[in-house]
DNA sequence: TTTCGAATTTACCATAGGGTAACTGTAGTG
DNA sequence: CACTACAGTTACCCTATGGTAAATTCGAAA
């Protein structure tokens, strides 16, 4: 499989420039992860303490809630995320992080992501990141609050049908907050 | 009505310490607004040029779906705040933010706040701002994934009481994501 | 205080989605 | 090749919530 640091820097380009000076500070502080899928990168319970770019691969991130798995999101590379509550406020996160497809990434520790943070180019890529994000989470939380689930299928659908080839039913119905039976009907319907 | 740019600079305290000089240029660029019951502070296709510190009132986040106002966000003072999608990417915002108490108001420009941006602890500040909102946003989405609009109005009357006290049924009912009709049939349960 | 419009409640029936269980298909393992 | 485990499907019935409509209460303006 091929890696590249290189990835990372295309990634955060598209947020932010960095001059090559800056883009050495950063990459003198990367280390790669090669994980299987079925690995878990972080547990319950756990501090996160890394910042993680995908490079290559697909992941969820889920909750336990009365014995049952609830995933959160997807994250398909390329892209950069950590637990952000833990991460920032040095607490047990409530989050796991589910290796869907062998993956690989790049992680970098909290210090040196403090370090980093000095930077404004790189501080400027950080906080349009969060900004994504949030944009992000808040569009999901609208379609829960005012769509059927099969709208927010069929949405999926259109809008994001790579992921849909990838993901299972099982886990995209606790996404979409339907049992998978439920989910297995409305395609039914839609075909 | 009591005001005092001062309060801001308690509300920034709790999340990053400003010295004197640094909140001398914060305050130097803030503007009072006072405004009334059911005004419009920012209204769907305007660009948000401001970022806001609400002293006194209660506002409400709500955009139009089908000629229904959906309200996405309730905000009680004191509490810092901007449509930040259209903030940041200068772009038409999606969202309506509505005056539901007599409320009094800081505002900061764009420019201003750019130039702000480079005070370390103001940026500081700012980004611990938009992970807590991140935070709430993202708890919304999951209690609409895995609860039902009992447990939802459950939690709410036990964490925010006072929140309670002030929203109207109506407006309460789209942000759970349900009728009014059904709102009060849960009321009448509970009770 | 009176009045009008909006907010809330209630009632009725319709529908989306949940819970349980059984069945089917399929990939991994010995 | 058989066995197992698990993902996905289907079916049954049930409950939470929606849609419509009408009755009632509340609140602001005159």
């Amino acid at each position: 499989m091929m890696m590249s640091k290189n990835a990372f820097r295309d990634f955060i380009h598209q947020y932010e420039k960095l001059t090559d000076a800056e883009w050495e500070m950063v990459a003198n502080r990367l280390h790669p992860l090669h994980l299987k899928k079925g690995d878990i990168l972080l547990k319950e319970g756990q501090i996160c303490n890394h910042i993680w770019f995908l490079e290559q691969g697909f992941l969820r991130f889920f909750i336990w809630k009365d014995g049952e798995a609830i995933s959160k999101f997807f994250t398909l590379a390329p892209y950069t995320f950590t637990s952000q509550r833990s991460f920032n406020l040095r607490q047990p996160t409530k989050e796991n992080i589910e290796v869907l497809e062998d993956s690989i990434i790049w992680e970098i520790g909290f210090d040196d992501n403090q370090k980093l943070m000095q930077i404004p180019s790189y501080n400027t890529f950080v906080r349009k990141l969060i900004q994504e994000v949030q944009h992000f989470t808040e569009q999901i939380m609208e379609s829960l609050q005012n769509k059927t689930a099969e709208e927010r299928y069929r949405v999926i659908l259109e809008k994001n049908p790579k992921f849909m080839q990838r993901v299972s039913l099982k886990h995209l119905a606790s996404f979409l907050g339907i049992t998978p039976q439920s989910l297995s009907r409305i395609r039914k319907n839609i075909h």
